[in-house]
DNA sequence: GATGAGCGA
């Protein structure tokens, strides 16, 4: 089973290969999403990576609260996505 | 800078 990670506090000069090669180091990235505004294009400063759950909490408790490029780095289970919506 | 986007076949 694979859990979701919400990775926020990212400096905007992260990329999604960054984020996925930081987590690489403590597991087994599935997935990397960094989160941007669709908008403007602007990072929005979080993201969310999916491993299998082992490798999450150890992942969170060996990044979350990290310094990560001069900010301190909040990881944790992501919460559920907002209500669906229809295209 | 703070809890997503995907949507066409």
């Amino acid at each position: 089973m694979a859990t979701s990670l919400y990775v926020g506090n990212l400096p905007f000069t992260s990329s999604q290969s960054s984020v996925e090669a930081l987590f690489a180091q403590h597991g087994t990235p599935i997935s990397v999403n960094l989160i941007m505004d669709r908008v403007t294009g602007r990072p929005r400063g979080f993201g969310f990576v999916e491993m299998e759950d082992n490798d999450a909490r150890n992942a969170i408790a060996a990044l979350n609260g990290t310094d990560f490029e001069g900010r301190t780095l909040r990881v944790n289970e992501a919460e559920k996505r907002p209500a669906p919506r229809r295209w």
